[in-house]
DNA sequence: TTTACCTCATAACAGTTGTTATAAATTAGA
DNA sequence: TCTAATTTATAACAACTGTTATGAGGTAAA
C-alpha cells in the first residue's frame, strides 16, 4: 500500500516535470472513462463525471475529444488494443499447443485488470446494441482476433500437431466462443466458474483438437 | 404483408371487445420496450419512446409500473420468462441425449425472435455493468439456467450415456458457456459464424462428452 | 342517472445531459 | 521579460430525462 502511494507520489512529480502529449492525455481521460464504467454503468459516465474521476473539470475532457461519440470509440479502441498487447505478450516466447492456450487464456479475466477490461466490454457490446456503427466496430476487432487464432491453427495443422480433418475457421469461431462465453459467465456465474474452472475448461476443449 | 396487417387488426378488435388484464397490458409495455431496445439502443429507450411505440402516451405507460427501474427489472425478467418457456418446450418429448442437445439448441438465436431476445438480454447486461443488483438478477435467472442443464446431466450419467468421470457440476458451466459464447459471437461474428455452424459446433461438443 | 373506479392524456417540475463560447491560467518560445 | 499558444475553468444553452399531479374520458355497478 505504502509502495503504491510512493509510485502514484512519483508518477505525478514525473507528470510535473515532463508534461504529457495530447497523445497521453487522451488516453488518461480514456481510462478514467473506464473506471466510471466498471464503478457506476455506461450511462450514467457523463462527461462530468469522466472530469471528476480526473480532478478537472468538463473543459479538461472536450478539449481533447471533438464529442462524446468520439470519447466513447476511443475507448472502445483502447479496450481492444489492450486486448491484443497481452495477446502479443503472451504468445512470446511459446510455441506449438503451449502457444495456443496461452493466447486463449491470454482472453480470460484471470487477474483483476482483465476483469475490469472485461466489465467495460460488455458495457460497450450492450451500448453496440441499436447502433450499428458501433456493433461494426465490435465485429472488427471481434475479426482481428479471430484471425490470429485462424493463424496460429493453420500452423499446428501444418506441424501436424492438432487434427488434419480439423477446418482451421471453424474451429477459431468455436474457440473464440467458448473463451468469450468462460469469459461472459465469469460475471454471471461468479460463484460457480471460480479461476481454475475456467481455464481448465478451455484446456480441456484444446485437448480434443490433438492427433 | 396483407395477412400480418389482418391479424393485427383482428388482435385489435379482440382487444376492444374483451379488455386486457393489468397483467397482460404490462406484458404489452414490456414489449414495446423491447423493440425499442433493439431499434435504438437501452440508454434511448425513455419513457416516452416506450409510450410512442404503443401510440400513447407516458400516462399510459407510468400507470402500470411504480417507476422506470420497475419497467426495467419486468422487461429483464420477461427475457429470461421467455427463455424458460422454450426450453421447456423445446425438451417435451425428447429423452437421452437428444434432450441434451434441445434443451442448449433452444439457447441459440436461431430464429428471428430468438435474435431479439439476444439483443435485448445483452444490452441488459451491459447496462448491469455497475449495477450490482441487477447483475445479481443476472446471476440469478443463469444459476437457473445452470440447474437444468445439471439435472439432465445427472440423469444422462446414470443412464451410462455420457462418460461417468464427468462432473455435472463442472460440465454445465461449460456447456453454458459454450452456448452463452456461441450466442454472442453470432452478433459480432455474424458472417462468419452462420446458423448451422453455431448448431455444429454445440453437437460437437455434446460428442465429446459421451461413454 | 348517479356514483365510483379504472385508464390514460396533458402538463409542469427539477435535474441532468452534451455542446458551445468565453475568459482565465499556464506553458513554451523569442 | 514579453508574446503567442496551449490548456483548462466557468458559465450558459437548449434538449431531454423520470417523476408527479391533475383532470378528462370511459366503464361498470347501484
Amino acid at each position: 500500500m505504502i509502495l503504491c502511494q510512493w509510485i502514484g507520489f512519483i508518477a505525478a512529480a514525473i507528470a510535473w516535470v515532463v508534461p504529457m502529449s495530447q497523445k497521453d492525455r487522451r488516453l488518461e481521460v480514456s481510462e478514467a472513462a473506464w473506471r466510471v464504467i466498471v464503478r457506476e454503468g455506461l450511462d450514467r459516465t457523463s462527461l462530468r463525471a469522466i472530469a471528476q474521476e480526473m480532478n478537472c473539470t468538463t473543459g479538461g475532457v472536450t478539449h481533447y475529444f471533438r464529442n462524446k461519440q468520439a470519447l466513447i470509440l476511443f475507448a472502445l479502441h483502447q479496450v481492444t488494443e489492450r486486448l491484443k498487447e497481452r495477446m502479443q505478450a503472451a504468445i512470446e516466447n511459446v510455441s506449438g499447443i503451449d502457444q495456443l492456450v496461452a493466447m486463449l487464456l491470454s482472453f480470460l479475466p484471470l487477474d483483476r485488470e482483465r476483469q475490469e477490461i472485461l466489465r467495460v466490454w460488455v458495457a460497450f457490446l450492450g451500448y453496440a446494441v441499436g447502433r450499428d456503427a458501433l456493433m461494426a466496430e465490435h465485429q472488427q476487432s471481434a475479426a482481428q482476433l479471430r484471425q490470429a487464432i485462424v493463424q496460429v491453427l493453420t500452423i499446428l495443422q501444418e506441424k501436424q500437431l492438432i487434427r488434419a480433418n480439423l477446418n482451421p475457421e471453424v474451429e477459431a469461431n468455436a474457440l473464440l466462443a467458448l473463451v468469450n462465453g468462460v469469459s461472459l459467465d465469469s460475471l454471471i456465474q461468479a460463484e460457480s466458474l471460480n479461476l481454475d474452472q475456467q481455464e481448465v475448461i478451455v484446456r480441456r476443449y484444446v485437448g480434443t483438437l490433438l492427433v
